[in-house]
DNA sequence: TTAGGGTTAG
């Protein structure tokens, strides 16, 4: 019976045995792998199932962020240049997601010379390719060469900017402090009759509000308005992020204001409710607006465990705490290291020794090994050092700090 | 399906 199956098969079988794991079962263990090399494996074992291009290219960026956290860049350099020889490599798509990792690790040189190369490796060029190079000079922080960059390549490489590009050059201005260029660009998209959209507007509402200048802001909104440009969540986000610090009836009248609008308010805009009704130590509210998510189609997310775990703790409410970061674990979205600090000290604090113990059960098994040494020295203090010897370097505070899972 | 908002600092 069984020579009734094909050698080549049971090799097939094998190899698949090895490497068996699905595109999305490697998302989500890159997303909790910080170590580099183990990352790189995690990639490998799935990169041959290539399936949907947008699981394999986060894939790809997480295992570079990785590499690029250790500052591991030959490293990143040696795993980006093997896929060159992909024969996917003539499709732009696919090579712009190599620019842009080059970008993210702050190898712009890279990225360049890679943009560069497209002639030589047979990939054809357009305002696809050109807007990655754009997003690596900007993932490098390099916004002044933007412009630059803006003025050289389109007549160089005969590829024409779009809505995209001219967004990327106002992130740019934004980001270097430079509004009033970007508001300039705006204007120059209007004279080109470059389709202007929401995005490009929110870009800009940020960076006004950011310094200070709602009123502006606010006029730009009326011109979008005005224009019928299609207001979405995420441009509505950005007014309610500055006022959120004030009063909790201005954040509820803008999400009903969204609701009014035919859109949907978004777990950033409900946690932005929940930390206003926070820092005006409404606690039930906060509640409230945790406990209605689903029924408003939303899921939490880390930020809103995080915040009111820690606000939750603030008000030595250490049993509804505990209660929601056992939800957080179940979903994958465990708070950072400081506010389990603060929630496990709590339930020392009221004796709740079943409590802390089982927090600190989970921490082990769902924190990085570098946090767990900062973790040891919380346990210590707290007398609740197990017997294992584990003191091995010296509490790393940043490390620590990205704990966050 | 490449540009925007959140991953505060308590």
């Amino acid at each position: 019976m069984s020579s009734s199956i094909p050698l080549r098969h049971l090799r097939q079988l094998s190899t698949t045995a090895k490497s068996s794991i699905t595109i999305s079962q490697a998302k989500t263990k890159l997303r909790t792998e910080h170590d580099p090399d183990k990352a790189l494996e995690i990639y490998t074992s799935v990169s041959e199932h290539y399936s949907s291009p947008t699981s394999s290219r986060y894939a790809q960026d997480l295992t570079v962020r990785r590499l690029a956290k250790s500052h591991r860049f030959a490293d990143i350099e040696k795993f980006i240049e093997s896929h060159k020889n992909d024969p996917k490599i003539t499709q732009e798509p696919f090579l712009c997601t190599l620019i842009r990792s080059y970008g993210r690790s702050g190898m712009f040189d890279h990225a360049m010379r890679t943009f560069d190369q497209m002639d030589q490796l047979g990939t054809p060029r357009s305002s696809l390719s050109f807007n990655a190079l754009l997003t690596a000079c900007t993932y490098s922080k390099q916004f002044e060469k933007v412009p630059q960059l803006f003025d050289e390549i389109p007549n160089k490489h005969g590829v024409s900017p779009d809505k995209v590009s001219y967004g990327i050059l106002i992130k740019s201005y934004c980001a270097a402090d430079k509004p009033e260029k970007a508001i300039e660009t705006l204007r120059l998209m209007e004279e080109k009759g470059i389709e202007i959209t929401a995005v490009t507007f929110t870009t800009i509402f940020n960076a006004l509000y950011k310094k200070g200048n709602g009123e502006e802001a606010e006029n730009l909104w009326n011109e979008m308005v005005k224009k019928g440009i299609e207001v979405d969540a995420a441009a509505y986000n950005v007014k309610i992020m500055y006022v959120h610090g004030g009063n909790p009836d201005n954040v509820k009248a803008l999400i009903e204001e969204m609701a009014n609008a035919g859109l949907k308010p978004d777990t950033i805009s409900y946690n932005y409710l929940m930390s206003c009704y926070c820092m005006n130590e409404m606690k039930e509210e906060a509640v409230k607006v945790y406990e209605g998510l689903e029924g408003n189609a939303c899921n939490p997310n880390a930020a809103t465990f995080r915040t009111l775990i820690f606000y939750l703790c603030k008000n030595e409410d250490y049993d509804k705490a505990y209660k929601i970061f056992k939800r957080s674990v179940e979903v994958h979205k465990i708070p950072d290291f400081n506010t389990m600090r603060h929630l496990v000290e709590g339930l020392v604090k009221k004796k709740k020794m079943k409590e802390a113990k089982g927090l600190i059960r989970t921490i082990k098994k769902k924190f990085p090994p570098n946090v767990l040494v900062a973790w040891k020295k919380v346990e210590e203090g707290l007398g609740l050092a197990s017997s294992d010897r584990n003191a091995s370097s010296v509490p790393d505070d940043e490390e620590a700090k990205e704990a966050t899972a």
